[in-house]
DNA sequence: CCAAAAGTGTTAGGGGTACACCCATGC
DNA sequence: GCATGGGTGTACCCCTAACACTTTTGG
């Protein structure tokens, strides 16, 4: 059998549509967000969702999800990994769409809103405002969430949320928001400190009402150096 | 707009193929094994692949993968989860075809040779044995390999891979060829034991030269109640 | 008795937990 | 000085790694 009989006998096959949504974490300083639009398209018009667009014949999907993401914020090079993908056959009203989820963090403070074209706005919402949402997209958030609470404790991740420069209160917040614990102050430094990836500089707070804290930053060549050895970072 | 006009305005999106491998693992005893096949249809026609198939246009993905392990096993209910999806453009000769892989460990004890409609024969080989492997099968493999190395050290998967009733040295030597480690016995033993969901049984092996061993088998019950109450299985 | 693998006990050290305490700043 | 959070030291406990040892079978 030829390559062209084959593409004529299988042509039947291609009528899938492939989508791509970004769950965008985001955090505030207290608790985790996420990133929703209103929708300015059928079906679901003016429901809450995920950022996310259909993928072009020529677009490979990472592409999509980057583009997706750049639209949305403006940003670049920002934390981007694949999720999930979600086939059922009636999750689209329009025809059989497949889509593949990604989940992103981003650094609040670079973020500037730029609804794109598919979204009448976008704005942050914590896990408790989230209201009904268009398709299967509460699922994939779930999905998302389970996802990032597992890689958070694995992965030096966390530090994609945060300003370039922070403090260690500031890093155990977040911990204890993604996460959803409490962690002694004590423990959480020493063992943060002695995975040896953070750089103290010789920064510190600025007005505050206390004993101002050092900031650090995330010393990413080290971890990279020390990924090389096989050390694993945890928790 | 209506759902009507937005169908038309983006059917020319909806010329995807999708398709769904999977990277089937087996333990022979001494070293980790997968299922190939040799394809019997074009592109690629000769070349080793991994099962899988187009997905149809009126089923899920899940679905398809049950179907393709069915279809090349006989077996139902295998272990079975999504992997990654590959969506390069040029990924695929025929057309723009995007796959999800899916991992499933089966015991190799039960399985049951049934080449299937796409499938010259099916055959398994361990990893330093395998060729030169159709389309980018090659890394959906390798992408297995990673997540499988990460899973069976924080979920009690390894016991899909094993017949039902299994010695503990079975049990290391198997762990020992997916991480390609090696471990204490003894503390191998206090570490497996001390999480109490194997079941000690009243028999041991037979016609062996030596001691024989105690037989045990995997508590799904056991565990399934642990995991409620927080417990994490580990390594 | 010997070979081979099953199965157990002991010890030393590292890492985590709990908790108490001191330090620097603004007001 | 006081309130507020930053930052540190210590004692205990458990888990793990390393290793030596005993047990049970077939031949």
């Amino acid at each position: 059998m030829s390559l062209e009989s084959e593409r004529q006998r299988l042509s039947p096959f291609f009528q899938f549509g492939q989508s791509v949504d970004c769950v965008v974490f985001g955090f505030d300083g207290v608790s985790l967000q996420i990133l929703v639009i209103e929708r300015g398209a059928e079906p679901f018009f003016g429901y809450e969702a995920l950022p996310g667009d259909l993928v072009r014949l020529d677009e490979d999907i990472d592409e999509a999800a980057t583009r997706i993401l750049h639209d949305l914020t403006g940003l670049n090079n920002v934390f981007l990994d694949q999720l999930k993908t979600f086939g059922r056959v009636d999750r689209h009203p329009l025809g059989r769409v497949v889509t593949t989820a990604f989940y992103s963090l981003i650094n609040q403070t670079k973020y500037n809103p730029r609804p794109a074209s598919w979204a009448v706005k976008a704005r942050w919402k914590s896990l408790s405002e989230l209201e009904e949402m268009a398709f299967d997209h509460r699922e994939l958030l779930q999905t998302a969430l389970d996802a990032l609470q597992r890689q958070v404790r694995q992965h030096p991740i966390g530090f994609e949320l945060l300003p370039e420069e922070f403090t260690l209160a500031q890093l155990q917040t977040l911990y204890e928001a993604v996460l959803n614990t409490q962690f002694d102050k004590a423990n959480f430094r020493k063992k943060i400190l002695s995975m040896e990836v953070l750089k103290a500089l010789d920064k510190t707070q600025q007005a505050v009402r206390h004993r101002p804290a050092r900031l650090y930053r995330f010393d990413t060549q080290r971890y990279t150096s020390l990924a090389k050895q096989g050390f694993l970072f945890e928790l």
